[in-house]
DNA sequence: TTGTACGCGTTATCAG
DNA sequence: CTGATAACGCGTACAA
C-alpha cells in the first residue's frame, strides 16, 4: 500500500496547486476501514456498521475531506450537474428563474450550468451540446425556441425539463404557465374599468406563450361581447424597443383606444415611453398593463398594473421536476395560477370623448 | 485488446444512457495510431506527423468525438471551469458582467460556474468553498464582500480575479473602474447646468465603490467652490426601495434642493418614484441623475440621465484576465473610461426662487 | 456487513 | 515523433 501512495505523491503534472487534497483513500486508511466503505457511507449505497460509520464521518470531518466531483462523474457515470438553457443570462425575466433553479438545485447537492440561447434555435442546439460534452445529468430548457421534436428526441438520451409549452414524451417534463388566463384576466382587468377599445401589443407569435397571450386577450373581449379589432393588435418581439414602436404606429395610424395592454412587462415600459413623448399620460390618458411583473414593474413611473409571473417559483419547480425525473419518478411540480396585480397604471375610463384617439397634446 | 472492450462494454452500473458515447480510444483505433497520439493533437503538446493527424482528425470528425471533461479533469488536473461569485444572479446589474464573462470563457472553451453570495460575505465564503470542491480552475468574484485578505488567502490555492476594488497580491488581479471619475463626471454634469443643491443617495458605505462615488461627489462640489452639506447626502443600499425612502427623508427635512444625484440607476429610480407621490416633476422641478446605466433606464420615464458602466466590458475583462492568469501570463485587462450619458431626467436650473425646497404640490 | 479489484476516459512520463 | 503504461479519485460487481 505504501507504494502505491508514494507512487501517486511522485507524480508531478497532475493538480498544479494540491494544498492539502484529501482523497478518499486517506480519509479510509484514516478511518481504517476500506476505501469502498467510505464510499457507502458517502453515497448511502449500503448498510454500515454504527462503529465504522462514525469513524467514517470523524475522520472525514478532521481530514476535511471533499469528494471530487471529477472522479465520481467518470466512476458513477453522473456529474451532479444540470445544464439550463435560458435566452439570456441578462434578462430581467428569467433572473428570478435562474435563482429559483440554483436554489432548488443547490439543496439537493446538484449545480447548474447556465448557458445562453440568445433566442436562436441553433445556438441554443450547440448550447445543448456543450452541456453534453460536459456530461450534465439533465437538462432544463427555460422557453426555448427549439421544436417539440427536437426536445423530445434529447430527451431520449438524457432528461429534459421545458418550460413555457405543452408537451408529453418520455423522460420530459413540461412545465407551463397559465399565459391564456394571465392575459384574459389582464384584459377583464381593463374591461371592467370600462375601457372597449384596448389596444393589444403582442410578443414573436412564434413562441408559444405570446400566441397564448393574445388568445386570452380575444377571449376576455369575446366574453365582454366586444368584436375583435385588428386593428388594435400591433406586433412586437418581447422588446422595450418594439412596445415604443408599436405604440407610435398605433398613435400614428389614428385609430381611437383608451386602454393598452402589453404582452410583456418591457413592451409596456416601451409603450410608456412612446405613450411619454407624445405628451399622454399614463393613466389619465391610457390605461397600460403589462405581463409578468417583473422587479422593475413595482418602481416604475406610474408603478406598472400587470399579471404576476411567479418566475423564481417557475425555476424552482422546474428544478424540483429535474430533480424527481432523476430519482426515476414522474414530476408532480405545478405553477400556482396567474394572478393580475393592480397598480397605478390603469385606472376607471373617465367620461369622455368616446371613441375619440388620443392625440399628442401640444406642451 | 478485444477482451479490454468486451470487458467495458460488459460493465453494468456505469453511464446510464450511453447512447453513442465515443472515446478518445476507439478514434486512436479507427485511425490507427495509440491513444497518446491522439491526446497530443487534442492538446497541442507535441508535434506530430501531418500524415497521421489528418488520420486523426477524420476519425474525429466521422466518429463525432467529444472529449470528457470529466476525465479529462482527473487525468489533468484541470476542470476548464471557472467559478463566478456574483452577488445576485438575477441583477439587473451584473446580468451583463455575466454575459461577458460567459462568452469570453467560451471561446477559449471554458465553461463558468454562477453562483450568487447574496451580498452575505459568509455565503460568498461557502460558495467559494462549493466552487473548489466543484474543482474550478479559477475563481472570478463580481464585487464581493469578501475582504481583502480572505481573497489575497484565496488566491494561495488558485487564481483568482476581483473587481470592484483595487488590491494586489500574487496570482491575484484586481479590475476596477474609476468610480471616483463617473461620480465626478456625474455632479460635475448637474453643477454645470446651474444646479447648486444637490443631494446625494448614497450605497452602503462598506462597498469600496459606493465610497468612491461619494468621493467623486465631493471633489466635484469642491472643485465648484461649493461647501459639503451633510444635510444633503441620504443613505441608501443600492435598491430601489432605499431610494425611495432616501427621498422621503430628505422632502421631510424641508431642505432645499434641484437636483438629485444617486449612486445607482436603481435608487434613482426609487427616488423618481418618491418623487411622483409628491407631485414632484423629473426633471422640470428636480434633475434626477444616476449612475450605472443598467438596460431600463434608457426606458425610464424620463429616459435617465447616467454615468454609464460597462458591464459587459467588465466581465468580459474579468475573463481575460483569469484566462492570463491560467496562462501564467500577467493580466492586462483594462476598463474603458467613464462617460457620463446625458439623457432626459437632468435640465438646466430654471429661474425659480433660488433655495426653496420643492414641495409637495397639490393635484 | 465488508474488502478486493477493476474500470470510468484522459493525460503525463518515460523509453524507444 | 510515437507508443506503452501508470496514474487521476471514486463507484460497484463480486467474493468473502
Amino acid at each position: 500500500m505504501s507504494n502505491k501512495t508514494e507512487g501517486r505523491a511522485r507524480r508531478k503534472g497532475a493538480a498544479t496547486h494540491d494544498s492539502g487534497k484529501v482523497t478518499l483513500e486517506m480519509v479510509a486508511a484514516a478511518a481504517g476501514v476500506s476505501p469502498s466503505t467510505v464510499s457507502r457511507i458517502l453515497n448511502g449505497t449500503a448498510v454500515v456498521a454504527d462503529e465504522k460509520r462514525a469513524a467514517v464521518d470523524e475522520a472525514i470531518a478532521r481530514l476535511g475531506f471533499v469528494p471530487n466531483p471529477m472522479a465520481r462523474g467518470l466512476a458513477g457515470g453522473r456529474t451532479l450537474s444540470i445544464g439550463v438553457v435560458t435566452q439570456a443570462i441578462d434578462s430581467p425575466f428569467y433572473g428570478g428563474a435562474l435563482r429559483g433553479v440554483e436554489e432548488e438545485l443547490g439543496r439537493a447537492g446538484y449545480s447548474p450550468l447556465f448557458v445562453s440561447g440568445h433566442w436562436s434555435a441553433a445556438r441554443e442546439a450547440q448550447c445543448i451540446e456543450t452541456l453534453k460534452a460536459r456530461r450534465v445529468d439533465g437538462i432544463i430548457v427555460l422557453t426555448g425556441r427549439l421544436s417539440d421534436a427536437a426536445l423530445a428526441q434529447q430527451a431520449q438520451s438524457l432528461p429534459v425539463v421545458v418550460t413555457g409549452r405543452n408537451l408529453v414524451a418520455p423522460r420530459l417534463y413540461a412545465l407551463n404557465f397559465d399565459n391564456f388566463e394571465g392575459a384574459r384576466l389582464a384584459a377583464h382587468h381593463l374591461l371592467s374599468l370600462g375601457h372597449r377599445r384596448i389596444a393589444f401589443i403582442s410578443g414573436d407569435s412564434r413562441h408559444p406563450d405570446a400566441k397564448e397571450r393574445l388568445r386570452g386577450y380575444r377571449a376576455a373581449l369575446e366574453a365582454a361581447g366586444l368584436p375583435f379589432e385588428p386593428a388594435l393588435v400591433l406586433p412586437g418581439n418581447y422588446t422595450e424597443d418594439s412596445g415604443r414602436m408599436a405604440v407610435e404606429r398605433l398613435l400614428d395610424s389614428r385609430e381611437p383606444f383608451t386602454a393598452i395592454f402589453a404582452a410583456n412587462d418591457q413592451m409596456a415600459f416601451g409603450a410608456g415611453l412612446a405613450l411619454h413623448r407624445r405628451h399622454l399620460r399614463v393613466p389619465e390618458d391610457v390605461s397600460l398593463v403589462g405581463f409578468d411583473d417583473v422587479a422593475s414593474a413595482l418602481y416604475a413611473i406610474p408603478p406598472l398594473s400587470t399579471v404576476h409571473h411567479p418566475v423564481y417559483e417557475l425555476g424552482q419547480a422546474a428544478a424540483q421536476a429535474m430533480l424527481q425525473l432523476l430519482a426515476g419518478e414522474t414530476p408532480t411540480a405545478q405553477l400556482p395560477a396567474p394572478r393580475f396585480i393592480s397598480r397605478e397604471s390603469s385606472r376607471e375610463l373617465q367620461a369622455a370623448p368616446a371613441g375619440a384617439a388620443p392625440r399628442a397634446r401640444r406642451r
